[in-house]
DNA sequence: CTCCTTGTTGATCACTTGATCAATTGCGGT
DNA sequence: ACCGCAATTGATCAAGTGATCAACAAGGAG
């Protein structure tokens, strides 16, 4: 439900709804929605992670994973993880939420670094901090997938604009990652 | 309301509190209040891009002018702001909202590439496509920013990030946008 | 066959949301 | 002084939110 509808829309009557179930026993399970909609959101991003993680797992060439990685994290195809995200972000008051939020960042920054860690290490890409080119990335990445939910500019333009820009951040020739 | 609370907190009865009247005179006068979010949301943001606009127009250099752009966007005091576009973002199903997001977004392009298309005139910044350069860098700002609003990170190092790759978009010299 | 635990529900509380409508107030023009 | 129109209100509707609690069903343990 969180992922069609986004997390706002799990709520205890949906949820119970969904299930075909009274609402009372949701709440009986649950502690509080909130921690519903946080778990319901850990376990949508951890899922996503894993799935990139496999889609790029058969490649060893650095480059070509991260052709790979940015092709399907920006071709539009997971735009509704992307409304979780853009959602969470905007109920950092949730607190429970806020820090699975950062936790999950935190994972995608260790991925992404060791994706350009290796790189580096073979000689594919030449940059000095791994890590901030890690959270450059990911600024950009999410930044960009934001802008798709109110459906401005197109999937192609934006894996062409992040394209370009990390292969400047990685030291690779202008055009082996568009 | 909508910049201290954010944009969800702009509720009838919360403006008519607010106004000190009645909620039936918000309703009233107002279509709906998806009408009166959206507005707010137009309100907020083209402020913030005058105000942007306005602190940068005592420069006449490029680089400084950009220096003090991205740091003023990134050192974190406009985070309610960032808030508002989140949200906006998150509820793209408010077509007349997602209208308005989309608006300012062709207006912050428009200065962005404005802002890059001067520095290349006057030889201060090399590169190919001011308009897509612009996206870039409007992606990379909504995506860190976003961040902050789930306390990930320190503005201090966002906006490092954001010099460091706007530095190599632009083809200046390493640092001078530190 | 009873007893107890577990699963499950309906009813309900207290609250919030947007919206409508008839009824009022009060000011401005005549 | 009067009338009319705009401003404003209280009351109310229909819907949705999370949460609680007493009650009920059912199945296994003794």
């Amino acid at each position: 439900m969180a992922i069609s509808e986004g997390p706002a829309a799990v709520t205890l009557r949906a949820v119970a709804a969904e299930a075909g179930v009274a609402p009372a026993l949701v709440a009986h399970y649950t502690p509080s929605m909130d921690a519903v909609v946080a778990e319901a959101f850990t376990a949508i991003v951890a899922d996503e992670m894993r799935d990139i993680e496999g889609i790029v797992a058969g490649f060893d060439d650095p480059v070509a994973r991260m052709h790979l990685l940015l092709a399907t994290l920006l071709d539009g195809s997971r735009d509704d993880v992307t409304l979780v995200w853009v959602q969470a972000w905007g109920l950092a008051r949730n607190e429970a939420l806020a820090d699975q939020v950062r936790a999950q960042m935190d994972a995608w920054i260790a991925f992404l670094e060791a994706e350009v860690r290796r790189g580096v290490a073979c000689g594919a890409f030449s940059l000095d901090d791994p890590g901030a080119v890690a959270r450059q990335m990911l600024g950009m990445i999410d930044g960009l997938n934001a802008h798709a939910l109110v459906r401005w500019g197109a999937s192609a333009e934006r894996r062409a604009l992040m394209g370009t820009a990390v292969e400047a951040m990685l030291g690779l020739d202008r055009g082996v990652l568009g």
